[in-house]
Parts: structure tokens; C-alpha cells; sequence
DNA sequence: AGGTTGCCATACGCTTGCGTATGGTCTAGA
DNA sequence: TCTAGACCATACGCAAGCGTATGGCAACCT
């Protein structure tokens, strides 16, 4: 019962187990005594660290932001090339399964004020970003924003598919075939190559 | 207190105030004596006509199905061209907020067993039917099952979107343009005639 | 050693919702 | 008119969760 370094408990500790709990079973299943057993101790604890039920969420939802808006910056904005950009998000997209539960956990939860702020904040950055990849493409102002709001509307769909049925998005062969039809769809421009190349430019070709 | 003919409650209208609550605030906020107090009785009415809470649920779900297999069938079948069909599907998909609303508050309950089963047997019936669309225009089967795919996951993330964040969905002119641009992308061989069209051809051009 | 402080347990009262038990009222039919 | 059944109100016990109050027990400081 003492296994993992039993220190003291943080705020983090706390914040990190609700996002844990709303990954699993939503937002309104975050509940502070049964967080406080899955930690192994009581409300005593929980009510040291924090005021209240909500001083928690709006911690969990603080630490969400931040590591939302950090792997977005960290992980796309390296790539160059604005179409690569996008591959490399499309792909990434596919990636987190608990990031993309989460998502959508909050998004369910939205009637919720403090967290209604913190997804819309999310979500701006998040289509913004997409605007200015297909603005780098070269497009117009207006097509790059209904490509935007295509393109994460795409994502949205499918992070719920791959939650609700995610028997539909099958094998791996098959699996890699949509992959690239989604491309196909969402970057004009799009090769093969270009979301297939780690690294490496082969031939550059145009369709 | 009387106004609205109050002769004495059916089962089908404890459901229908049900399927209400789930579409304004999610399906764990459907309790029965917050129900009753909004019909104007007590919770000795609702366990007249149910056993448990969870007959209500499934009575509610019952009645969800229907209306939404219906609505589908009867609206959609009667367009003869899959392109056509294709078209006043997605047009469609606009209209209800209430029905979209109650959707996605019943897909972000579907840990709950009796919701998976329905929701499932909702999205496989709208998939398939998507897909003979396709299939119809004369699409290979595995291009068929992406691009349902592909159309079922934009409706679901539209869906979402107007949810979360109408505002970004803005004006009724631009609004039409992005229709346009939808159908362009998710339909092979859409001309903007084909989705403004109601009964009246006119010009019959590819682009 | 004695005291302070960080961290947690225990115990209490309050509210909300579930399900049950039982009694009341209104209406239709005999 | 008398009665049975449909429909609903009232009252109860129970569980879960929130927040508070208070006590305990280490570690650390001086």
C-alpha cells in the first residue's frame, strides 16, 4: 500500500487523477471521495489542497491547457512545410487515445463554465493553426478558413468514431489507405510521399 | 397549472420529457423526481407507470430510435439520384439543433449499456446507408466505405462544432458558400446546382 | 526538548436522489 | 349508488457526496 514512493500528495497529484477520472467516465463522475480512495486517502487530504470540488476542476483543467497548447507548439510548428504540417498533425491526431477521450469528455461537459472557457481557448488556437497552414499553402483567405473548419470538424468526427465504434476504422493495412484518403481530401496538393517521408524527401512530385 | 389539458401522464410522455433533459444537459442529469416536479406531479406518478429509472431510459431510447430511423427513411429514400440523396442528407443535418444536441449527449453516454447498443445500431443503419450512396454513384466498395467514412465523421464533428461553438459557423451567406464547399469535397460530381435544386432543374454543367 | 507546521484521518450535518409503502381521489361500469 | 381500478400524493428509509470541524502525527526548526 506504500509501493510508489508514498510521499505526500501534491495538488498535481490531485489534478492529474480528475483528468485521469474524466478521461474514464466523464466530467460529472469526478467526484472528491472517491478520487480520495483511488489515491488511498480521504477527504481530509483532498480538502487541505483545495477549497472546494471546483478549485480541483479548474486546477485539472489549467494543467490540461497547458500540456494541450505545449505538444501542439512543440511537436507541429517544427515542420516547415505547411502541407507536411498537416500530415504530421493528421497523423498525431490518430495518436493519444486517453488525449482524444479527454477531448471529448470536456466538450461533452461544455455547459460548465469553467471549462466551456478552456475548450473554446483550446479550440481557437487549434483552428487558427490549421488557417494558417493552408494560408501558407497559398490560399485564399475564405477557402482557408472553410478548409480549416473542414479539416477540424474531420478531426472532431473522428475522435468520435475511433471512441463510439471503433471497430469501423479497421486493419492496418486498410487503416493506412484512409489515412491517405483523408489527405487526398484535406491537403490539396497532398502526395503519397509527403505523409508516408520521416525525414527523408524522395521524389517531388505534384499531382 | 392545468392549462395543457392535463388529463393523466402516459409512459410516452415521461420518455419524451426524458429524451428533453438529455438533449439540454446531458443524460446523467435524468432524475426522476427533478422530472416529475417538471411535469407538475410526484415521484408516486412515475413509479405508477415505471419500475425503475432505468425503464425510463430504455422506454426513452425506444422512442429515440424510431423517430430517428423514421426521419431517415422517410426523407431521404424518396430522392431517386444518390447524388441527390447525398445532397439533402447533409443539407438536412442542419436542421434540428435539438436532435443533434441529443446525439451527442447520448454518444458521450455510451458506457451506459442499453445507450451503446441503440446509438449503435443507429450510426451502423446511417453508415450503411451513406455508403450505398456511394455505392450507387458507382464507387468501388472500399472507396464507398471511406468516403461514408469520411462523410459520417464531418457530420458528426459539424455537429459538435455548432454545438460548441456556433459562432465560428457565422453568416448566412458565407454559410452557404461552405455548404458548397462540403458538398464539393465529400460528393464526387457535386455541381451547385445539385444541392440548391428543390424540385426545379436547371442548368445540368460539370465543373 | 518543545513547539510549529504540513498533511491526513475521523466524525458530523446537510442535501439530493432512489425506491417502497400506503393512502387518497376521480371515473367508469355494474 | 357501489365498487374496482387507474392515477397520483405523502411519507419513509437508504445511500452517496459535499463541506466543516477537529484531532493526530510526523518532520523540521530552534
Amino acid at each position: 500500500m506504500q509501493g510508489n514512493t508514498r510521499r505526500s500528495l501534491t495538488a498535481d497529484a490531485w489534478a492529474e487523477a480528475a483528468l485521469e477520472i474524466i478521461a474514464e467516465s466523464g466530467f460529472d463522475t469526478v467526484a472528491v471521495e472517491p478520487l480520495a480512495r483511488r489515491l488511498g486517502v480521504t477527504k481530509g487530504s483532498f480538502y487541505w489542497h483545495f477549497a472546494n470540488r471546483q478549485a480541483l476542476v479548474q486546477a485539472a483543467l489549467e494543467q490540461w491547457e497547458r500540456r494541450e497548447t505545449d505538444e501542439v507548439l512543440a511537436r507541429a510548428a517544427q515542420e516547415r512545410d505547411p502541407r507536411k504540417r498537416l500530415a504530421r498533425l493528421f497523423r498525431e491526431a490518430d495518436g493519444s487515445r486517453r488525449a482524444g477521450r479527454l477531448y471529448l469528455a470536456l466538450t461533452s461537459a461544455m455547459e460548465n463554465r469553467p471549462i466551456q472557457t478552456v475548450v473554446r481557448r483550446v479550440m481557437d488556437h487549434r483552428v487558427e493553426f490549421l488557417r494558417e497552414c493552408y494560408v501558407a499553402m497559398g490560399l485564399s483567405a475564405s477557402e482557408a478558413w472553410q478548409r480549416a473548419i473542414l479539416a477540424y470538424s474531420v478531426f472532431l468526427g473522428s475522435l468520435q468514431l475511433r471512441r463510439d465504434a471503433p471497430e469501423v476504422i479497421p486493419a492496418e493495412d486498410e487503416f493506412h489507405e484512409y489515412m491517405h484518403f483523408i489527405g487526398e481530401v484535406l491537403i490539396p496538393g497532398y502526395t503519397r510521399e509527403l505523409i508516408h517521408a520521416d525525414g527523408s524527401d524522395k521524389s517531388e512530385q505534384n499531382a
